[in-house]
RNA sequence: GGUGACGUAGCCAAGUGGUAAGGCAGGGGCCUGCAAAGCCCUCAUUCGGCGGUUCGACUCCGCCCGUCACCUCCA
């Protein structure tokens, strides 16, 4: 039996215990990139997010099938591909593979699905036909609309009054004719120089929102479990697949829709305009370790904002630098005999604090602390009588599952552990210093250090690792 | 104008009726030849402000101040 885990579900807006239509088995979408230009530390934040959630519930013991969207045709990419005249598909290739060697960087598993737009054209027509069987549609200049009007349960995911958008200031923002300025486009008309399909709709393109529903529906099933996004996706995007998916086949689109807030620089909105703006790339170029970006952007739970600083930038490196000192410090530290210091409630109320925060609509921030609170009791025994083999290893199950989780964990590189030159170095440096000629063996380390190695003499010897 | 969040130490942040987790930064100490790593002590008499409810409120209610998000294509 999986672990019960509770979530803050936007449809209901309340707490909820989670339980998928399967017992067991999680169906879960992701809104995914819009591949038009490299991903930003926003969209990271929110796709981290969905990585801790697909790593929570499979630590939890649920089998998930996620899907991904890959939005490839709109106008931004339209217009992307156009400025420089290549192809479509050409275009967009470019960002899709570039997104995923960002996801790669910072340790985003990959979902099991990807899906395309505009490899889902048929799909999505056909969910037009039927959304037309049953009188949701009107067409008007070519193009295919959806008449809210028809859908009752319209605006139910996030809580506005219809008529209070119909008054508000901006409307009438699409280019196209509609009959009601709230109704939104399933299908858009061909229009020169734009791709187009030649479809029983006529020629032209899918809307936005289309795709989410055509591909969801057919790689998940017509009702699923979890759907996430982020904020500002709420309206209209998640309202219009409600709108669109159950209006075509009658039944609950899904249940449990999760959001993440934003993530916001320095206190302000993140924007090109401001000079705040940030893709990975950039900060990588500035030298920050990718674990480190990662521990920031999941430290802070989902659902609130993200103050990005590189203040917590370094916080959150130093968090990163801890837990990999500690894991040095225990792969060093020869084995107590017997129990050693370290009883194995600590680690038994490590697990149960940890998943407590996980299972708590992923409070990461909770989590962390126990991780913390951990690391500090296991260097207390690394420093009184060390760690025996039964503690090492409930220890090691425990980084273990917070790597699982929270993949924060920093991996020892094999160097670190066999360097001949290096090991002789510090034979002779050991033997000055037995000598007490300090001058000398100073000069040795500052050597290895102007090498980018780092001595440390412990009791047990003296033990290197190379810096980031 | 409508809807919804949020405001906890220098910074990030948990808690949400029983008397303030955790991290970073700072200060002091132990260990070390010196370091590094680690450990110990210290760091909010107080949770935006003012009232109210209560034996008791950061946690509930009201008002005010401030920051922010969404209101048709922005993660």
């Amino acid at each position: 039996m999986p672990r019960e885990i509770h979530f803050f579900n936007t449809l209901t807006r309340r707490v909820e215990v989670f339980h998928p239509l399967e017992p067991g088995h999680v169906r879960m979408y992701t809104c995914g990139p819009t591949v038009y230009n490299f991903v930003h530390i926003g969209n990271l934040r929110t796709f981290l997010f969905e990585d801790v959630l697909r790593r929570t519930l499979a630590a939890f013991g649920y089998r998930v099938t996620q899907v991904m969207n890959l939005t490839d045709i709109d106008d931004k990419t339209i217009k992307g591909a156009a400025a420089e005249g290549v192809s479509l598909r050409e275009f967009t290739d470019r960002y899709v593979a570039a997104f995923f060697a960002d996801i790669d960087a910072l340790g985003i598993q990959r979902a099991e699905h990807y899906p395309r737009a505009t490899d889902f054209i048929p799909q999505q027509v056909e969910l037009v036909q039927r959304l037309t069987a049953r009188g949701h549609t009107y067409v008007q200049d070519g193009s295919t609309y959806f008449r809210i009007a028809t859908f009752p349960g319209y605006g139910k995911l996030s809580g506005l009054d219809l008529d209070e958008v119909k008054a508000g200031a901006r409307v009438d923002a699409d280019e196209y004719e509609k009959e009601d300025v709230r109704d939104f486009v399933l299908w858009k008309a061909a229009k020169p120089g734009e791709p187009a399909w030649e479809t029983a709709l006529g020629p032209g393109r899918p809307g936005w929102h289309l795709e989410c529903s055509a591909m969801g529906m057919t790689l998940l099933g017509e009702s699923f479990d979890i759907h996430t996004g982020a904020v500002d996706n709420i309206f209209p995007h998640h309202e219009n697949e409600i709108a669109q998916s159950e209006g075509a086949t009658g039944k609950a689109f899904v249940h449990t829709w999760l959001h993440a807030e934003h993530l916001v620089v320095e206190g302000q909105k993140m924007a090109k305009s401001a000079g705040n703006f940030f893709t990975l790339r950039d900060l990588l170029e500035k030298g920050y370790d990718p674990l480190a970006i990662r521990y920031l952007l999941v430290s802070v739970p989902y659902r609130q904002k993200l103050n990005f600083t590189f203040d917590g930038l370094h916080a959150a490196a130093a968090g990163v630098e801890r837990i990999g000192n500690t894991l040095r410090r225990l792969a060093h530290t020869p084995p107590a005999v017997g129990e050693g210091s370290l009883p194995a409630e600590t680690v038994d109320e490590f697990f149960a604090e940890f998943d407590g925060g996980l299972a708590d609509d992923l409070n990461t921030a909770r989590a962390l602390a126990a991780v913390h609170t951990l690391l500090t009791k296991v260097n207390q025994a690394l420093d009184a009588g060390g760690i025996g083999d039964g503690g090492r290893r409930r220890v090691e199950a425990a980084f273990a599952h917070l790597d699982a989780v929270l993949g924060i964990v920093p991996k020892a590189a094999a160097a670190d552990t066999a360097d001949a030159d290096v090991d002789a170095l510090i034979a002779e440096r050991n033997a000055t210093r037995k000598t007490r000629e300090f001058a000398r063996a100073d000069a040795i380390r500052q050597e290895l250090t102007a090498r980018g190695i780092v001595l440390e003499d412990t009791p047990h010897g003296t033990v290197w690792h190379r810096t980031k």
